[in-house]
DNA sequence: GTCTATATTGCGATAGAC
DNA sequence: GTCTATCGCAATATAGAC
């Protein structure tokens, strides 16, 4: 299965065309300069995917598969609320390092959907919302979150906010830092407005110490 | 200027486009499509706006202005850096009522940038960036919000909360009711996601009412 | 300003040699 | 499995009549 060659021609296509959809999209990439870049020719495409769609169709199904091992993971663990809302924000965030044009091809499909979204990806969108949603009724339930908290908006809120800081991440080096530890920076940040607010609340520096009602070292320590 | 003529032919155009090239992108648009779409032939297309391009630059500029009057209406108003995030986070969600595309022009050229994105995208994001950021570090300054906040991470952070929900909107519609008060709701959720966060707060209904330090009344009767 | 007709280029896919 | 050569078609843009 894995031999020793660098790439095979198969391989090195999947991995320019990657870069290259995820960079201009499905109908901007012709496969002559896909085949080009892969050091190759045309024909090779057809004869290995059955044409563009199909090579573009593998690319699209490899990049969700580390998603639904990330929702493997992350669902139905023994943990709070919180717990969860923290652990899904690292996980997406260590993902996203992993598969750095991931955030492309869900937002191209999200804003341009080609005939794969449906039964490729709707499906992985479906399984975040479910687990988003429950694990924030859960919290409401718990007392963890505030009664009055809509699910939808909140799972809505979340993913916007993880996804996108990594839509922007091209433009945003232009005025933050790159690198992993902007990363992991950010995702804190998120993690933290998203759970206890931007409110500097009343005369005290430890917002979560007397304020939460219990397990208020989680948030800095279970980081 | 406007006359009574239900739509010139240039107007058209301009008005299919705005449509076409926001389902599939520039490249994914022919101006055969375009012209039989407007009911018209494709030599219109060159001759009115120097082919398909220029069509595509005037529609994206055109998507923008108001996103410029917008920031006109909000900048160096005089209000707390709280009101100042609230009216921001109500206008952005009033804009994309009125300008129903705007988003996937905005993140479609973040994703996949056309030659356009520099010239006529890039200094709205600037000005966007630079007011959140200033409002952040005034809010910091003047102790409304707590002073370890990141402003990049902030704005990065509200801005994708109010983006994504719009991109999401074709999919989410499908467990979210759709129409203009679900578009208010998720403004008011994000809100006070934002300005308070998730956590019901020690043993109290009213989070902010002890908690916060002042104008605890704002967030829920300022909106 | 709008049309038809067309020039030219580039596209995706395939046939057939090796 | 990979190549060259090519077919058929759709792309943009333009010329010229009205």
């Amino acid at each position: 299965m894995d031999e020793k060659e660098p790439l095979e021609v198969k391989d090195k296509l999947l991995a320019v065309g990657e870069k290259l959809f995820a960079q201009k999209g499905l109908a901007g990439v012709s496969i002559r300069e896909l085949s080009q870049e892969a050091g190759t020719n045309s024909a090779l495409v057809s004869y290995h995917f059955g044409g563009k769609e199909g090579l573009y169709a593998a690319i699209l199904e490899a990049q969700f598969v580390p998603v639904g091992l990330l929702l493997d993971s992350v669902i139905g663990v023994k943990a709070t609320p919180t717990e969860k809302i923290i652990q899904y924000a690292r996980s997406v965030a260590l993902l996203h390092g992993k598969m750095p044009y991931l955030t492309r091809y869900l937002t191209g499909e999200l804003v341009n959907p080609s005939r794969f979204f449906e039964p490729v990806i709707r499906k992985y969108i479906q399984r975040i919302y479910m687990f988003l949603t429950n694990t924030f009724r859960e919290g409401i339930e718990s007392g963890e979150f505030r009664r009055d908290l809509d699910p939808s908006s909140a799972a809505l809120a979340l993913a916007g906010m993880m996804n996108f800081y990594f839509i922007a991440r091209p433009i945003s080096r232009h005025f933050l830092p790159g690198g992993d530890e902007q990363n992991e920076r950010y995702v804190l940040e998120v993690v933290k407005i998203f759970l206890d607010g931007v409110r500097e609340h009343a005369g005290e520096q430890e917002v979560s110490s007397h304020c939460s009602s219990r397990d208020s070292g989680s948030r800095s320590s279970g980081l």
